[in-house]
DNA sequence: ATGATCTCGGATATCTATTGTCCGAGTTCT
DNA sequence: AGAACTCGGACAATAGATATCCGAGATCAT
């Protein structure tokens, strides 16, 4: 069970545009993370389409939060870049093999398929707590309030 | 997100297998289920590895649970099939760009690798709760008391 | 004791999905 | 009106999962 690599990109730009009110072109965005710019952008198109960040086309143009920071959930961007499928799909093998239980006598899922997508909500339910505010004044107090003025100063600087 | 598919066949067979005391070969777990008979092999080979079962090679050889059903997560399962290493992995964007960090002040993960781990754990608490014999009870519960039987019986068949 | 048969185990191809990249359409500012 | 900069979707390369096969080893019957 693996997560998209570019989940971990989606979060820290949400956190970076919780810091600005001006559009931020994708570009600037890989700059500052030291990522792939192309891919970075590919990530920041699948927060567009989810609705979670707001696109300004042309010069000085940019991604914006489309929300409050504090009304968006790590679980949105989560399903945004990942996909919102459940980690476990059941194939019905209780239907299948000498033994298959008739499907008309399935209507419940599997017993297993219950346990995961328990397991699955219990996972959903943390991530829908963490806000992307909560993230950034989290990653402020790890740095003792310096890393959220840094990213505000960098932004407010213009592109040599 | 995405969980191996073995998954779902690996749990099936553990809970086959512990509706019998002699050891089942993989090939008649394959036919019981309906699956790929060699891909199958190789999901009970990594529960082989990983200790979960036994194996008795040569005639009237096969698979059987090393402990009581009862005592056996199915945390433990998709650990031995899915691997146990996290499905996020932070590759500290914090560290890079202009305005990384130094490693020295980055004792603690960052923020948004913790909220993970976090969720993660959520995951695991449930799985690690959920046992194969309760799995094979809820699955015995759904079928009004017929599936485990049957399955006994047709496990004691000999095959033709 | 010996042979034959059946078992697991690891090494080996195929294939899908993710990763990564590029160029065109559209918009804004000058 | 022109030019430059932006996003958006379409296009290859790569890694991981999927699926399979054959050899090593043990057990049972002879």
């Amino acid at each position: 069970m693996k997560m998209s690599n570019g989940v971990e990109w989606a979060l820290h730009s949400c956190v970076t545009l919780s810091q600005s009110r001006e559009p931020v072109p994708a570009a600037r965005l890989a700059e500052l993370h030291g990522t792939a710019p192309a891919y970075t952008a590919k990530q920041l198109q699948a927060l567009s389409r989810a609705g979670i960040v707001g696109s300004t086309m042309g010069q000085s143009g940019g991604y914006v939060l489309t929300r409050p920071a504090s009304e968006i959930s790590a679980l949105e961007v989560v399903r945004a870049i990942d996909g919102d499928e459940p980690a476990y799909r059941c194939t019905e093998i209780r239907q299948r093999g000498p033994l298959g239980i008739p499907a008309e006598r399935c209507a419940r899922p599997c017993a297993i398929a219950r346990a995961m997508a328990a397991a699955q909500d219990a996972w959903s339910h943390a991530l829908a707590q963490v806000s992307i505010a909560g993230l950034a004044a989290d990653i402020d107090a790890d740095s003792d309030g310096t890393a959220m003025p840094d990213v505000r100063r960098w932004l407010a600087t213009t592109r040599n």
